[in-house]
RNA sequence: GGUGGGGUUCCCGAGUGGUCAAAGGGGGCAGACUGUAAAUCUGUUGUCAAACGGCUUCGGAGGUUCAAAUCCUCCCCCCACCA
């Protein structure tokens, strides 16, 4: 009893279930529908959606039904669960738009085929269709305001005097509590999984299904992810990790994942692969024995990689890391070049702005590496600035010709990893 | 609507006429050490300039002054208390 929540259990990947009994129990019997929501503020997702979308993965595998619910309708309220603020709102072009990029990333992870094969849905299907009457009638008698001003989500802005929660905010956990209805009565959907903030919604849900039919249905959420060092998850530079191949790159996807700290190696195995945790433990025991090698962090950025953006792209991923990683640069071919930094920022310019030399600080500045001279300046004589893989120490060098590689690039780098092709047309 | 407090650089926050491009902290970036890790230490963090020195910035618009983040006027926004 308990098999396939104990394996979730073993990865760290639930935080909290409603009734752990009952939940093991319908985990092990094959062919549950298990539903987790997706709100669409951004046309892609990242990789803190990741979790959930992994658990639900799993889940599949193990046999269930998962259910992928995009929030047409939700997304243009605005969830205030674990937010301190506001939500401006967005567009109902926005959102549809949203939804469907959303739609095609979660693709990946699902199978949409076979017996147990994955449903999408949008919320927007039900929920446009309601009136304001029939809505406060039939699902919103079902709620006291003194239950809804329980919950944390809520409780914590009408207390925080200086943000507030307008009525639309407050409104959202009875829709997506109806959400669970509907998938209950559709597809027979008994438990939500979602974030550890979405707890709140979850049992508002269970609760709803309680009061209009007399079933009970669960919860389970996927913990926080977190850094052992306290840095953001799925910030890179500050920027997110997307799982869009055009908002952040393979390449740059791949080392994302390949610079993980040593303390996270197994813990992200655990959430972010499919290996068993077996083969995980034995992973993380050779890892441990020389961290230098990185083989934990290797193997952690070849799976997800290949998860998100596929086997080709894995494979352009890794050549680039080796060659910008593995030291000279000279000798490779101008098609070498081209694979290995389809990937990396590049900047295009004039050949003939470097006929008779380029200051490195025009350099860094008109490639787009450094935001003005002042920082170039900075950056080259606190020895941060590589050419060509070799460090530039004198703000005053200047480069001609003769420092293309393949006759067409330089290559600029800034610290360890921050790489810029640089191409003279 | 009334009264009081407040809006400063990426964030927090000091600064109440010149010595202010503006303390301190956080964050960011880079260096050293390393292993594309962590921790630690160092430097740097508006912009133009090699430098001297300019220029733009302290909610917005005006004004006083040789000189304004600092004083005055109007306006916008936030907060607290009262109604």
């Amino acid at each position: 009893m308990g098999r396939v929540l104990d394996s979730l259990k073993q990865r760290g990947m639930f935080s909290q279930v409603t009734n752990e009994a009952e939940v093991a129990k319908l985990l092990d019997t094959p062919g549950n529908a298990i539903y987790v929501g997706f709100d669409p503020t951004a046309d892609s997702l990242h990789v803190g959606h990741m979790l959930p979308i992994m658990g639900l993965a799993m889940l599949q595998r193990a046999g269930h039904i998962p259910i992928a619910l995009v929030g047409g309708a939700t997304g243009m309220v605005g969830d205030p669960s674990g937010r301190s603020t506001e939500r401006n709102l967005l567009t109902a072009d926005e959102v549809r738009h949203n939804s469907e990029c959303i739609r095609k990333q979660l693709m990946h992870f699902l199978d949409f085929s076979g017996s147990n094969a994955a449903i999408m849905e949008n919320n927007a299907d039900w929920t446009e269709k309601l009136t304001a009457i029939e809505w406060l009638r039939d699902v919103g008698k079902h709620f006291t305001i003194n239950y809804m001003l329980a919950k944390e989500s809520v409780k914590r802005r009408v207390e925080d005097r200086e943000s507030g929660v307008s009525y639309t905010e407050f409104s959202y956990m009875i829709l997506q509590a109806n959400d669970f209805l509907q998938l209950f009565r559709r597809h027979n959907c008994r438990l939500q999984a979602g974030g550890s903030d979405q707890w709140g919604n979850i049992t508002a849900g269970i609760d709803l299904i309680r009061r209009v039919t007399g079933a009970e249905a669960f919860g389970i959420t996927f913990p926080l992810v977190t850094t052992s060092s306290g840095e953001k998850f799925g910030k890179s530079a500050g920027n997110a990790v997307w799982l869009d191949p055009a908002r952040t790159s393979p390449y740059r996807f791949y080392q994302y994942w390949l610079q993980t700290e040593d303390a996270d190696v197994e813990k992200f195995l655990g959430f972010f692969s499919f290996l068993p945790w077996e083969e995980i433990q034995a992973i993380s025991a050779e890892h441990m024995a020389a961290p230098e090698r990185r083989v934990g962090q290797r193997r952690l950025a070849e799976e997800v990689t290949r998860l998100v953006h596929g086997e080709a792209e894995l494979q352009r991923a890794m050549n680039a890391s080796k060659a910008l990683f593995g030291g000279s640069l000279n000798g490779l071919e101008k098609r070498d070049l081209d694979d290995i930094f389809a990937d990396v920022p590049s900047a295009t310019m004039d050949r003939s702005d470097m006929a008779t030399g380029i200051g490195i600080v025009d350099l860094l500045v008109k490639s787009g590496m450094c935001a003005s001279n002042g920082e170039a300046r900075r950056m080259v004589q606190g020895g941060g600035i590589y050419v060509n893989n070799e460090r530039v120490g004198e703000p005053a060098a200047t480069f001609g010709p003769d420092a293309l590689l393949a006759d067409s690039v330089i290559v600029l780098r800034s610290g360890k990893k921050n790489y810029r092709l640089v191409r003279f047309g």
